[in-house]
DNA sequence: GTCTATACATAGATAGAC
DNA sequence: GTCTATCTATGTATAGAC
């Protein structure tokens, strides 16, 4: 399994490029064109944003806090999203496509059941690590979404369990796993997993890392899934 | 172990119930003095609070839109609370009250580490699915609390855990549990608690009930606190 | 006790100078 | 491209009639 850092260096999530991505999606609504100028731009709005709106809420980050928090004018602001609301949208957006993206990346390709599960685990984690606010972000703030991002949003929380629920499906089949009820696991197996992200400040404050975490929410699983005797061997 | 039935009967947490304790809590600020009339008032503005507030958000709810949901006039509503940040404490408050009496009333008594964890996840649950909306409302707008109040509910979140925490040593001390690292246990128990509060709907839309959820938690809970062999007996 | 009417602040959004 | 100044809607809160 990787570590923390190896997963860092191999996938680039550089705020950069992460606001590369937001522009090249969204260049109808952004007006201003140079993309050396956007890139910068947007780094200092999403930034402002996720601080201010994770810290009192989007609802509550007015424009003009906006506006002090990225060193942009009110003016300015609306030259790079038409709207409140199309902000929320396009943060929301960009969090999901890295994280199917990434998802997709680390743990295609691998072979047993038992592997996938540690993988997926291990990615989730590394990854809400990595882009922490956007996640955190994207948990609180569904709610103030419009009725088809909503949708949306749903879908994919539910996306991210079914991938789990169909990891240890796959393991029951190949008699790795024990037969427990899947959807019920993979439910509360993603409960873990958000835990991390919705509850950051209470591990940083007791200097949990996140491959502890991820090593005991792995531990957790398998004590619950795998057949006793089977879990002294390690897969690598 | 109780069933929801039997808890619903035994503690007594009707609207009306509620509202009286919120009554004798906050006669200060609340101007009107007549109790029946008081406690109707307030069963209204509650429950048009916590509907409203849980669909778009506290702060997104404005005086009006909650003026209309309860059936009382904006000016009227001040007779009941003296500023929209006032209500928001009233009723993380509240929770507060009933989670820690209830909590503390069922499992008190119960001798042995393993009856008290089941007691412990049991009761969070029951308790959590009877008052749902105040559970979701609390978790979701504490960030708009004031400095004092988020300190407080911060507190209470850690005292929970701590409470879990607890059991899980105890045991270990007796035996009865083998030895993880108590505090993560605990982290990782409660998220799986508050999922059922958060995400609701996805349990609802599958039939799952509190009872066959609280077994379940209890059951993955024990996989890994319990040494191999010792999973068979059942307590009761 | 409850209502209607209103005061005053702040919100999102835009126009037009530079 | 970015700024300042400003428009209009909506927010919380209160005054005073009933």
């Amino acid at each position: 399994m990787l570590t923390f850092q190896e997963f860092r260096n191999l996938v680039n999530l550089s705020r950069r490029e992460i606001c590369k991505e937001i522009f090249t999606e969204n260049q109808d609504s952004i007006k201003v064109k140079k993309e050396e100028r956007v890139v910068r731009n947007l780094a200092r709005i999403f930034e402002a944003t996720l601080a201010i709106g994770n810290k009192k809420g989007f609802h509550a980050m007015s424009l003009r806090d906006l506006s002090k928090g990225s060193g942009l004018s009110m003016g300015a602001l609306y030259c790079y999203f038409a709207s409140k609301d199309e902000l929320l949208n396009m943060i929301q957006e960009q969090g999901r496509r890295v994280t199917f993206r990434v998802m997709g990346e680390q743990v295609a390709g691998l072979s047993g059941p038992r592997e996938k599960l540690r993988a997926a685990i291990t990615t989730h984690l590394y990854l809400s690590e990595v882009m922490q606010p956007w996640f955190y972000f994207s948990y609180m703030e569904a709610k103030n979404l419009g009725k088809k991002e909503q949708k949306e949003a749903i879908q994919s929380e539910l996306a991210m369990e079914r991938f789990l629920s169909g990891i240890l499906q796959e393991g029951a089949e190949a008699g790795v796993f024990a037969a427990r009820n899947a959807d019920l696991t993979g439910a509360v197996l993603k409960a873990m997993l958000q835990d991390w992200y919705l509850k950051r400040w209470k591990y940083t404050s007791r200097n949990v890392s996140v491959e502890e975490y991820a090593e005991f929410v792995i531990e957790w699983a398998e004590a619950f899934l795998l057949p006793p005797g089977g879990r002294a061997h390690e897969p690598a």
